[in-house]
DNA sequence: TCGTTCTTTTGAACACCGTTTAACTTAAGC
DNA sequence: GCTTAAGTTAAACGGTGTTCAAAAGAACGA
């Protein structure tokens, strides 16, 4: 055979690891644990060293595709014509992202990986797109104050979709589906992105 | 001796583990383990679970004592008599808190810590504030659009929180500190709640 | 085809984790 | 002083991340 497999596992392990662990964490598991990635690929947990430095390692290369998927959702949206429809439409769809792979995006933002500058890098360019499409909205705002902007509609984002994902807007005021949230929550940043500055 | 310890432990060991556990919580370790509790407390691990049911009724008991601390820290700036001045102020000292006791904060929003009433009381008493602090702002909203305004004020102060404890804030755009980040979002909720309606 | 070499994988080991259990110690009440 | 109940301990179970010597496999030259 002109396979290019090596040792017993037939394929290229790294990839498969990779898929595996995409995989636990699209069926509900944050964070699966290094043994039971490597259990669920067919391997000795001492394999999967080959191809990573530690458990981090993993979790953090998944998290850049998340990131990766992030984009390619959002990208779409942040071509709209009209600059207010563009924000509205990609603050609803980075929140229905965060709750249709939330175990994906739990691991996106797990404080306990290290850094990673390719990781950063990606994070950086997804919100890149949206200072622009604040500074579409809003063309009187000098650079700076568009960053500003953005930074809080991320913040909002982020914190409504944690909120939610931890049922804590379900257990203080009752049910609320996602899409509530998202729309709900691109309302409010268009409000604040669009006030006038005091 | 009239003391009423019981064992080898002298006074209330179950104090005494809520206190250890906070300390390790204020020196940086986030989720301290059940054993490294014990073991602060100069105890065996098996003691400890003659005072709680798990690790995590533990970490339950010591998020409660972060919501009612949080309370405090709000109350007085809850009650300001300008109610515009009121809200920024609360954010404001929100964001402040949360990073003065960034490790006791992450315990308190830990999704892996199972429903607790109790707890989920006073996450919600801390919420109610944030509610009529918004309606005094916006005496013209009825209760449902001030609650939906409150969700998303808190939304972004979370968010907010989180992004700048994790550094991505600082990763992506250059330094900020927690009065920058603090006062940043309280302006940003204020122009939010401040918008008029669409 | 046989060796050699290099990569990949294994399995055992280490120290830690949460939790349970039987046994032991201590305090309180009669 | 004895009984009873509460508190504590040490050992054990199965799980975790990680390391490492040894084994297995592929690649390649002779």
């Amino acid at each position: 055979m002109t396979k290019r497999s090596v040792g017993t596992h037939h394929g290229d392990l790294r990839r498969t690891i990779l898929e595996t662990t995409l995989r636990l964490l699209d069926e509900g598991h944050d964070s699966p644990s290094m043994r039971r990635i490597a259990r669920e690929a067919g391997v000795s947990p001492g394999a999967a060293y080959h191809h990573f430095e530690n458990h981090w390692e993993i979790l953090r290369a998944v998290a850049a595709e998340g990131f990766d998927a992030l984009g390619h959702r959002l990208a779409p949206h942040a071509a709209l014509p009209d600059a207010r429809a563009s924000l509205r439409a990609v603050i609803t769809h980075y929140v229905l992202f965060c709750f249709e792979h939330s175990a994906h995006y739990r691991t996106m933002f797990n404080p306990s990986m290290g850094r990673d500058p390719d990781l950063e890098a990606r994070a950086r360019a997804r919100f890149t797109v949206l200072v622009e499409v604040v500074a579409r909205a809003r063309p009187d705002l000098g650079p700076a104050r568009a960053m500003a902007q953005a930074r809080c509609a991320w913040a909002m984002s982020h914190g409504a979709v944690l909120l939610g994902l931890d049922n804590l807007l379900v257990r203080i005021e009752g049910p609320a589906s996602p899409q509530d949230i998202a729309q709900e929550t691109a309302q409010a940043v268009v409000a604040m992105v669009m006030s006038p500055e005091e």
